[in-house]
DNA sequence: TGCAGTGTTGCTTC
DNA sequence: CGAAGCAACACTGC
């Protein structure tokens, strides 16, 4: 679910609360094949028990938490993954309601918005400081991965470049936009081609370079691709500012929202007049099995 | 009731 | 090799 600023939110959070900080505990009831990666989670927890936490990365939408053992803990929340921070206690009842699991968990300081996730947290690590990071994942598709410090280079390094550091040139940009043969929407949303950049980005970016998404990425000009260079930069960054966006049920650690919703320019308003034109309508597409929203007057080009 | 749709990725198949 | 389709899973809305 979370893109590039949600990742970016959620790691800002975290690097201030919890540096320094020991692993003292951990707790799961994902299935045994999410550990099958390391023999279990017992062993994962030999692992991370005990471990001090030297630093919070980010690198593409994966959230990196290195530790004092030369290891990284890696989690990709995936389609509805949430990394919460707080308190949580363990009731001894599972009641199971209509047709679903009421949570084992109960927020210590009971929030409306940290409750909405209570039914779906299925990992836990407890720290030092008394606090805990909760994983919400109601579809379960979250990825969690310890590596040692070489093999995490190793996995991260089909990623293709971090669309918001300073080296990341439009020239850059056309060269990998070149060598693609698929429509700009779905290049955009490659992760080895540039990393971070999903659904709701991609369409706000296109509607920010006024580019049509189904346009074939190699035949864009060049005056398009500096477009799409600075929109990419111009979005990115405005979403960090407005700490992502909650359209539908991200929330930053504390479970506050983000405020980019409202600033959305495209996505998920099919129908809606164009913000810029005035005259144009969002219309929605599918493209490789995703919706697509661009305006039919400023997007028209194909 | 049933089925399409949902912000991601990675594996299989062609 | 690239591209397409689908699976992982659970819920919502039409």
């Amino acid at each position: 679910m979370p893109e590039l600023p949600e990742v970016e939110t959620t790691v800002n959070f975290l690097q201030k609360r919890i540096i320094g900080k020991k692993i003292i505990d951990a707790w799961t009831d994902y299935q045994a094949h999410k550990f099958s990666f390391c023999g279990g989670f017992e062993n994962f927890k030999k692992e991370i028990i005990g471990k001090k936490i030297e630093g919070v990365f980010r690198r593409a939408k994966n959230i990196l938490i290195k530790l004092d053992n030369k290891k990284i803990l890696l989690i990709h929340q995936k389609m509805t993954g949430h990394l919460l921070y707080g308190r949580w206690e363990k009731t001894d009842k599972k009641i199971l309601g209509a047709n679903k699991w009421k949570s084992a968990w109960i927020s210590l300081k009971p929030s409306a918005l940290n409750d909405v996730y209570n039914d779906y947290l299925h990992f836990m690590l407890f720290l030092s400081n008394g606090k805990q990071i909760a994983m919400s994942d109601l579809r379960k598709f979250g990825k969690i991965r310890i590596y040692n410090s070489l093999d995490v280079i190793e996995e991260l390094k089909k990623l293709g470049p971090e669309p918001l550091n300073k080296n990341f040139t439009w020239q850059i940009l056309k060269t990998l936009l070149k060598k693609k043969k698929q429509s700009i929407k779905k290049v955009l949303m490659d992760q080895e081609t540039i990393s971070g950049i999903g659904n709701i980005y991609s369409d706000d970016i296109l509607w920010c370079a006024k580019v049509h998404p189904l346009k074939k990425s190699y035949q864009l000009k060049d005056e398009e691709i500096k477009n799409i260079f600075l929109c990419i930069k111009k979005i990115l960054k405005e979403a960090i500012k407005y700490g992502g966006t909650s359209i539908q049920d991200y929330r930053k650690p504390n479970g506050e929202k983000g405020y980019y919703q409202k600033k959305r320019k495209v996505y998920k308003r099919e129908g809606q007049i164009c913000q810029r034109c005035k005259k144009g309508i969002i219309k929605r597409i599918k493209i490789s099995g995703r919706s697509s929203f661009f305006c039919s007057i400023c997007q028209r080009q194909k």
